[in-house]
DNA sequence: TATTCTTGCTTAAACGTTTAATCAGAGCAT
DNA sequence: ATGCTCTGATTAAACGTTTAAGCAAGAATA
């Protein structure tokens, strides 16, 4: 910068008022300046700035467990919302316990971040940290910013069940104490009615029985007349899925297997998985709105406090809507009069759906 | 700083100095500064400290599609590596064309990144960007840091189908243009020996003919005699997986299936995935390791070059060697002779051999 | 014509460290 | 006693910005 002043015989100040447009600089000095940055491929230095200005243009990106195949998808959602907002993202991974998470957040703020983004660890409340925070998690949750609106996905799940016909279905979460899985579950029971019997599985509690890793023994389920099995994440529904088949029972045609969150192999499994997929484009452009409008000093705020509020911020919508995806894992019950094991059954859109 | 500084009488320097260890102060007053530091809860700035020497404490991350699954597994790796040598994580998200990676590279470097690791898309050679650069790709690509052995992963694997006694078996990859994916192949083959007859399906091509997500055909492979299925990632054996269940073809009675990785989903299907795993946590290590040799000043490096190096870096290994993890996916073909529909083939453990 | 306002720029301080250079005093040998 | 070295501290500059305050000259106002 002091390079770009020497070369036009002006102050170092000057170019930072040119460049910024803050101060009280002539037109034509603007350009000259704009020209001669270029020219020397002048690059502001962001440390110098950071250390002036008091913000980094950093952002914290606080996950739970990081080997949550969601991980990808948040990741990269929050990394381009942020990137196009001029801010930076830090990752810090909360792997393992709750002290892990402090900790991860002590890191964050030690490296100046202006704020960060928090999903936080089942049951967490995050205290106040010393710089604006978005929490995404779910509507029902106290202190959550913006997040997908997990009950109304369920809830769209549950009619397109009912829709097809299925009267008898069964649940399957993987805690009881997700706030996320409940959310889900809800919907989904009030999307299938009154007139839909439903049965919960959790499976860590029959793993804690039968060990990890164990059958489900979802065969003897559909001997028992369940129609449909609706999983609350898509790791769960492949699980249901290969394990429905491994016991020669048909998906779709004998029952249906549904998931959530659309994941990487949702679309390429055999029957492709009928899933809900939520908005994380969306959800990230919100948390990092909120987030931006915590941190940057608002025009109009000239009464006094000039202060960066600490706590958690707050969106203007708190749940974004999900999206249901049919694709072949779901059909009418009993359909399977003519069962063709060899081809998935055809793609069958409906309108106001997606179908791929 | 100065605040302890003018709480104990001395000059900032002076607290500099016994904080870091470097100048020349007395034992007693380094512990009276220790005390009225925390005493205090100071932390330094690190934007500060940034400034003055240069070096930001910040590695970059860039990874070529973020919506790949291994992703959670290598970002976790690093940052952990990362975060235990006292550095933070940027991360950059290269999705899309080769631009979108360049252009990444770019925001990190603007960002003052001591250094970057690279996960490089197909196909792409980092030029020299100006900082150290770490590549984690495959050891047989040029510029190559560190990686895991692909190809003696292969090579485990095929040895493992060899000794099965499967005789004819289908190689699926996904893009011939992979390096990583070529090397899983040769090695997959020299491990199956010249005595087995083998075939490489690439989806890619696949599915250009026959559109995305297409079936495979793989029942009617199996019917002309392949009796394995050696996918070169996971994604393509759930896939093959799935498709062949669908089919009525019993895994791992009638045909066997492997893949690579040992994604999320691996150990939770039915039957569970053998395949093969890489060691991230140690890979992470040695980049970071490599980074850092770099990036500081070494002892010795008193003659002169005192320049902190621009280019890719080098590991002391280049290749860390994968693990085989025998599941239930596999067996000895023919072996349907008692098939258990009902229930997976129980675990059986082999000498030298993960099982989970 | 004298006063104030406005414009366009410069000066200087500040952000919180690190580090080279300096310096006062003590111990020691000459 | 005088010069030398070693120790433990201090001073001051520097990193590259931003920004409040100052200032000279021209424009507008009285």
């Amino acid at each position: 910068m002091s390079a770009i002043a020497a070369a036009l015989g002006v102050s170092a100040a000057t170019v930072s008022n040119a460049l910024s447009g803050k101060g009280r600089v002539s037109p034509e000095l603007i350009e000259k300046v704009r020209a001669k940055a270029s020219e020397l491929g002048y690059v502001p230095s962001l440390t110098a700035r950071a250390l002036r200005t008091g913000r980094t243009g950093v952002l914290g990106l606080v996950l739970p467990d990081i080997a949550n195949p969601l991980f990808p998808q948040i990741a990269q959602a929050i990394e381009n919302a942020a990137s196009n907002a001029g801010y930076g993202v830090l990752i810090a991974d909360s792997r393992g316990d709750i002290a892990a998470q402090t900790e991860a957040i002590g890191r964050l703020l030690e490296r100046g971040v202006d704020g960060m983004v928090i999903v936080p660890r089942r049951g967490t409340r995050i205290a106040d940290v010393g710089c604006p925070v978005a929490v995404i998690d779910t509507p029902s949750t106290p202190g959550n910013t913006v997040s997908a609106d997990h009950w109304d996905g369920g809830s769209q799940m549950g009619r397109h069940l009912a829709e097809l016909g299925h009267r008898k279905v069964l649940l399957i979460g993987t805690s009881a104490s997700s706030n996320v899985q409940n959310d889900r579950i809800g919907g989904l029971k009030a999307g299938l009615g009154a007139q839909v019997e439903c049965d919960t599985m959790w499976i860590e509690k029959v793993e804690a029985v039968s060990g990890e890793g164990c059958p489900l023994g979802l065969a003897d389920k559909a001997r028992l007349g369940f129609t449909a099995f609706a999983a609350v994440s898509d790791l769960s529904a492949l699980r249901a899925l290969t394990e429905l088949q491994r016991a020669g029972i048909g998906v779709p045609e004998t029952v249906s297997v549904t998931g959530f969150d659309d994941l990487i192999w949702s679309a390429v499994v055999t029957p492709a998985l009928t899933t809900v997929r939520m908005d994380m484009a969306t959800i990230a452009d919100l948390a990092i709105a909120a987030l931006i409008r915590a941190i940057e000093p608002e025009g109009e705020a000239e009464n006094g406090a000039e202060e960066v509020s600490t706590g958690n911020v707050i969106s203007e919508t708190d749940r974004v809507p999900m999206q249901l995806i049919v694709r072949q894992s779901t059909a009418a019950p009993h359909a399977g009069r003519t069962p063709n094991l060899h081809a998935p059954t055809p793609n069958k859109p409906t309108a106001g759906e997606i179908t791929s």
